[in-house]
RNA sequence: GGAGGGGUACUCAAGCGGUCAACGAGGGCAGACUGUAAAUCUGCUGGCUAUGCCUACGUAGGUUCGAAUCCUACCCCCUCCA
């Protein structure tokens, strides 16, 4: 096994914080496998690069020999963490569950390694619970540090609902830690409130607090909002190699650095060089793409990666159509169709109304060439590209 | 349980009998400029068998030539009191 210093070391890079400060060492210094729990909601596998943040921080602890459990609350996935906008959910059946869990682990094992991590459902030990059992738990703490968290806080103060079972969360999720006897517990920043609750938990139930270890949250692709499937600011894991080097270039120069400091594995020296060298002059532009490559030859592989960037380099920089477009084929009404309906059918645009705008705006392209009347009429039996924007692309076929 | 306030498009937020598919801001999309960056400028931002028609302002009714705007009932949210 590593040195503790060098463990320490790796350990907290990239770190938003660790509690209670000096606790990793302390639990390293047990000088056996640490168990390292971090709890994944099951209603949401499609994982995208920011949830990757804490998953990367779980491979290192893995690297170093430590007990990695993915924990899947499927349980707590009824009542959903709470933000405000969720009603209980429906329980999700055990298939749809089995079938979530199976998803993680193939996008999940692209970081970890699928021998050495251990899933687990936190049903296995919440479904038993009984109603007393909840009782007693709920007992174990107050309602004016369940207040304290932050986004109760500010539902409560501005006068939002906030529902009794959502308080439940915590706890359930605090639980965990005490049925898996975690070690340590890993989490964004967002989760900071939950896992001090797993610490407390334990304490009033006689074992060892658990290590809170929080990552940042990473920024969207807008720059401002943190990365999430429902803002459509995400890039996911599973994207195509094509889709993923596109994002990856439209985030801005200022967020490149941030996607190095929590996606790359690059040593921080390293970074800091290219940061360098940009200041003198390098184009940000090709450092983003190191940046892209690197990132989609881990989701994907180098190949993949270094065809993405000669597609990109050829359609944006030069101009020229995406190699491999979608190919459609539309049935027209009586031998033509018009323009709108072409459009919708291809799925190039939400609505005949909305390609009526994007033709007032010049953004609808025939083989390249600009399409300036809205009733622009296709004759069956062609083929043409069709653009609509910058990205949209779409060959269809009239028949 | 009582008293009061409120529910408008993706979000916030105007409107309080016709000129409202609904001011404004944010977001988003598109165009120009670029490095698919930022900043900036411009336009768009309900649907359709499309210069007209249909559906929309919590839900269901009603008054009226005409309602997001007035009335009734219901649902939901919030505040204060108990």
């Amino acid at each position: 096994m590593t040195s503790i210093k060098e463990q320490i070391a790796e350990l907290t890079r990239g770190t938003d914080e660790i509690l209670p400060a000096g606790g990793l060492e302390e639990k390293l210094k047990l000088g056996r496998p640490l168990v390292v729990k971090v709890g994944f909601d099951p209603t949401a596998p499609d994982l995208h690069v920011g949830h990757t943040v804490v998953i990367n921080k779980m491979r290192q602890f893995q690297e170093y020999g430590h007990d990695i459990v993915f924990l899947i609350g499927d349980f707590t996935g009824m009542i959903g963490d709470p933000s405000g906008k969720n009603a209980t959910r429906p329980p999700l059946s055990r298939e749809e569950i089995d079938a979530n869990a199976a998803t993680y682990e193939e996008q999940v094992f692209k970081i970890l390694d699928p021998d050495l991590t251990r899933i687990e459902f936190n049903s296995s030990w919440m479904g038993k619970m009984d109603a007393a059992g909840l009782i007693k738990l709920a007992s174990q703490h107050t309602v004016a540090r369940m207040l304290e968290r932050d986004d109760f806080n500010k539902r409560y103060k501005s006068g939002q609902s906030i529902s009794i079972h959502e308080f439940l969360y915590p706890l359930v999720q605090g639980y965990d830690s005490v049925a898996l006897k975690a070690d340590v517990e890993m989490g964004g920043t967002d989760q900071k409130f939950n896992l001090l609750v797993g610490r407390q938990l334990q304490q009033n139930l006689g074992q060892a607090p658990q290590l809170v270890l929080t990552m940042p949250l990473l920024e969207g692709l807008d720059g401002v909002k943190k990365m999430g499937k429902s803002l459509g600011n995400y890039i996911g894991i599973t994207e195509p190699a094509g889709e993923m080097f596109g994002k990856i270039m439209s985030i801005s120069d200022e967020l490149m650095w941030r996607y190095f400091e929590l996606l790359s594995y690059r040593p921080l020296q390293e970074i800091a060089a290219l940061k360098a060298a940009t200041e003198d002059g390098r184009n940000p532009r090709d450092v983003k793409f190191e940046l892209a490559e690197e990132i989609i030859s881990r989701f994907h592989d180098k190949t993949a990666a270094e065809q993405a960037k000669a597609e990109f380099i050829s359609r944006f920089q030069k101009g020229a159509m995406p190699e491999e477009i979608e190919e459609i084929s539309v049935a027209s009404n009586g031998g033509k169709l018009g323009i709108g309906h072409l459009l919708k059918a291809a799925g190039l645009v939400a609505s005949t109304s909305d390609a009526f705008r994007m033709i007032k705006q010049g953004a609808v392209r025939i083989d390249g060439e600009r399409v300036e009347d809205r009733n622009t009429e296709i004759p069956a039996g062609s083929t043409h590209v069709y653009q609509v924007g910058k990205r949209k692309f779409a060959r269809v076929q009239l028949t």
